[in-house]
RNA sequence: GGGUCGCUGGCGCAAUUGGCAGCGCGUCGGACUUUUAAUCCGCAGGUUCUGGGUUCGAGUCCCAGGCGACCCA
């Protein structure tokens, strides 16, 4: 520690004005403490019990009744309103919220002194009796506090909030202390991650982690981002998908696996696009589209059932229904439903590129019947679909890795989940046959010398893989971070993600 | 990538046709020993996102840029 290690001579950038002399002036009360020979920022605070276990075990208190058990509690400071020669003040810890009582003829001059120093959003450590004010209100009747961490910078509108969505993403931690309903997005996510790895784990299914980084990135239609690995000199991607390694595992005779974790397309930046969010994949043996159906059904229940304690949901102003069984229609039924179109991929090209052309659809050259036909369902229908449904049998040119369907020629075993317009969940039947999967590479890798860079990279370890012996295997994809704008009701994935990318802050000069 | 809208003290928001930039919270000072966004009195705090332009005069109109939101591709 330098002699004068607080001294405001530097100035965040990011300040102007009377930030810079509130800031001043807290910091001006870090040094005065310490020549007084307190720490603002001591080591740590033995405390007794968190504001949620108070509130449990003394609820039944009654006004005006005061026990003799002291309590050590800690927290930040959010309100504080002065009588004078009493004061209130409200803090809260990860738990819950509760008051302190401070009286003048309780504490002494010098800490009622004191404690009137203190500003909104500082740290404090408290001690005191367990007791219930007149009006009902449960509080610790202090008798002696500290300061925990100083805080710096002033708070935002304590009744508003924080509002600024640009400064709300940017300092998620100051959206956290200001909104409730910021706090509750990450408390529902947190309980369907939660719900789902409990689900698993009590029937069998085995979490497994795969790489992140892999010198082919397959599984998904998605542009990699790129990265470099020096000691071994070669290019890698960050995954897009993790599905292509945990096939192999069910090669390898793990019959249940499951993955939750991030991954990353290099794609833009949106309410709805994060360039790095989480998957959830779960690969079976033994089971087919329908049991993955079957099984997601359960899933979204169990973290319905965890989070929110409902299947009615309200998302953004619509009611939604999330009470199994979820409809299950083909993709054909539904574009004839919602455009009285009846389309597949055997059509012949020129008139699938004729109803493009009618629906304004831009299409290349290179697409097939199948592709088109994709195009056109979510040009005409997949926005339409609000109900939770599995929109069955994809064409077989836009799913590289679903099995062939068992009776329709040109559509693969694959559904998606459709939950108020937007994909919830992907699911197949794995495709199994190593010669079929080889030639889909091939193909894809034709479409990328055509200059399509999404296609998929040939990939001959998994092929290898397949050689092998896949067995019969049912497989499902879900975005947590949908999952969570569903049972959250909210409409923008950033209100989901913690720490969303933004372009870089622009800084006063 | 295109269109529309927004950006005003630390935070939340006003400002009629282009005419003295205001209010609430917070801060600072004062009153108050059972408050609940405490209340009451008073003070301070602004290069209206940035840079140009039009005008006697610009938060407001025009051009360019930055960041964000919404819609479209």
């Amino acid at each position: 520690m330098t002699d004068q290690p607080e001294t405001p001579a530097f100035v965040p950038a990011d300040l102007e004005g009377a930030a810079v002399a509130e800031r001043a002036k807290r910091i001006e009360k870090v040094v005065q403490a310490r020549g007084a020979g307190t720490e603002p920022y001591p080591v740590g605070f033995e405390r007794s019990s968190t504001c949620a276990e108070l509130r449990a075990r003394f609820d039944h208190l009654e006004p005006g009744e005061e026990t003799t058990e002291v309590v050590r509690v800690a927290g930040r400071l959010l309100l504080f309103r002065d009588q004078g020669k009493l004061c209130f003040a409200t803090i809260r810890d990860g738990t819950d919220s509760i008051q302190l009582f401070v009286s003048r003829s309780v504490v002494g001059d010098e800490t009622f002194a004191a404690f009137g120093d203190v500003d909104l959003g500082d740290w404090l450590g408290a001690e005191g009796v367990v007791m219930k004010t007149r009006k009902g209100e449960l509080s610790i009747k202090l008798s002696a506090f500290e300061s925990l961490a100083k805080s710096l910078r002033p708070m935002p509108d304590k009744w508003h909030g924080l509002a600024d969505v640009d400064t709300r993403f940017r300092q998620r931690y100051v959206d956290l202390i200001a909104n409730d309903d910021a706090r509750r997005v990450f408390e529902i996510r947190h309980g369907a991650v939660w719900a789902i790895r409990s689900y698993l784990h009590d029937r069998g299914y085995i979490e497994v982690e795969t790489p992140v980084l892999q010198p082919i990135a397959g599984g998904a239609t998605a542009r990699p981002f790129l990265t470099h690995h020096n000691a071994l000199d070669m290019e890698f991607a960050l995954r897009i998908a993790p599905e292509l390694y945990l096939k192999r595992l069910i090669v390898g005779g793990l019959e249940k696996v499951f993955e939750i974790g991030r991954v990353f397309r290099n794609e833009g930046v949106s309410t709805r696009h994060n360039p790095e969010f989480t998957m959830f994949e779960l690969y079976e043996a033994f089971t087919d589209y329908h049991g993955m159906a079957d099984l997601t059904e359960q899933l979204i229940v169990a973290a319905a059932q965890a989070t929110i304690g409902t299947l009615q949901i309200d998302w953004d102003g619509r009611a939604i229904d999330i009470t199994p069984p979820f409809r299950r229609a083909t993709m054909r039924d539904l574009i004839i439903e919602h455009s009285d179109l009846d389309v597949h991929p055997g059509v012949p090209l020129a008139e699938m590129q004729a109803h493009c052309d009618a629906l304004e659809i831009p299409y290349q050259p290179t697409w097939g019947s199948g592709k088109l036909m994709l195009e056109i369902y979510e040009k005409t229908t997949e926005h339409a679909i609000i109900e939770p449904t599995f929109v069955m049998d994809y064409p077989r040119e836009v799913s590289p890795f679903a099995r062939m369907h068992r009776s329709v020629p040109d559509l693969t075993e694959r559904w998606e989940l459709i939950v108020n317009g937007r994909e919830l969940a992907n699911a197949f039947s794995e495709l199994n046959d190593p010669i079929d999967q080889q030639r889909r590479f091939e193909h894809q890798a034709r479409m990328k010398q055509l200059g399509d860079d999404e296609a998929q990279g040939m990939d001959d370890d998994y092929v290898r893989a397949l050689e092998y012996g896949l067995p019969p295997t049912g497989g499902v994809g879900m975005g947590i971070d949908r999952l969570v704008m569903l049972l959250a009701g909210v409409p923008s994935v950033r209100e989901v993600i913690l720490f969303p990318h933004l372009r870089p802050e622009a800084l006063p000069r």
